[in-house]
DNA sequence: ACGTGATTTATGGCG
DNA sequence: GACGCCATAAATCAC
């Protein structure tokens, strides 16, 4: 935790680098065992964190990226819903 | 022994629709599905006066605000919600 | 160049 | 009812 704040304050840039095997098949048990809710609560958050040996944080990132990732495979290759488009929601543009 | 296809481990349930293949979404006025705004990039010269701002005062008065977004061509409502990440940002790292 | 972990806009719910 | 916070979606960044 220190040692995380430290290279915070000190802004030591290190490469990111990729979760071990052992987390990643862990973390995949979960997502996959839980695919009609794969919302880990607060408290399962925690123990796949130790488990893991990764922080909340990454964990909670990892299920964010997992669930958008395996959403887009999934849907890829099936039909399209037919969704109705309205036009008549309009938001304010900015330059970007 | 190789590696097994996650998708083989998927319990069975393929007659119950798992998760959000069926998205509750909301509706506008009209009962029509609502299409989600695109997400911007700022600008650097936006991100800089926001984040200016920011550290002078973490929370801003309707008419900062309202002065912000026009001076830097924003939606009052894009300013609004980067002021509230920025102080979630606040609150996670700690700063 | 891509994959994957992290960060940035945007939404809905709740207090 | 406007506003803040939270968890999250989805796009984008960046190693």
């Amino acid at each position: 935790a220190i040692v995380i704040l430290r290279n915070r304050i000190f802004d030591v840039r290190r490469k990111r680098q990729n979760f071990t095997k052992a987390a990643t098949v862990i973390l995949n048990e979960y997502f996959y065992n839980n695919l009609a809710n794969p919302y880990p609560t607060e408290q399962v958050k925690e123990e796949l964190a130790a488990k893991c040996n990764l922080t909340v944080a990454q964990v909670t990132n990892w299920f964010g990226n997992k669930r958008i990732r395996f959403k887009k495979s999934y849907s890829k290759g099936e039909e399209e819903l037919n969704v109705e488009e309205s036009n008549d929601t309009q938001f304010p543009e900015s330059n970007s | 022994g190789g590696l097994v296809d996650p998708v083989s481990l998927i319990p069975d349930q393929s007659n119950s629709v798992p998760w959000p293949f069926l998205i509750a979404s909301s509706l506008n006025k009209h009962g029509m599905i609502k299409t989600r705004k695109r997400r911007t990039t700022f600008s650097r010269e936006q991100l800089i006066q926001m984040e200016k701002t920011f550290q002078k005062h973490p929370y801003l008065t309707p008419a900062q605000r309202a002065d912000l977004a026009k001076s830097l061509n924003l939606a009052q409502i894009q300013v609004q919600v980067w002021f509230q990440n920025r102080r979630a940002k606040c609150k996670k790292t700690g700063i």
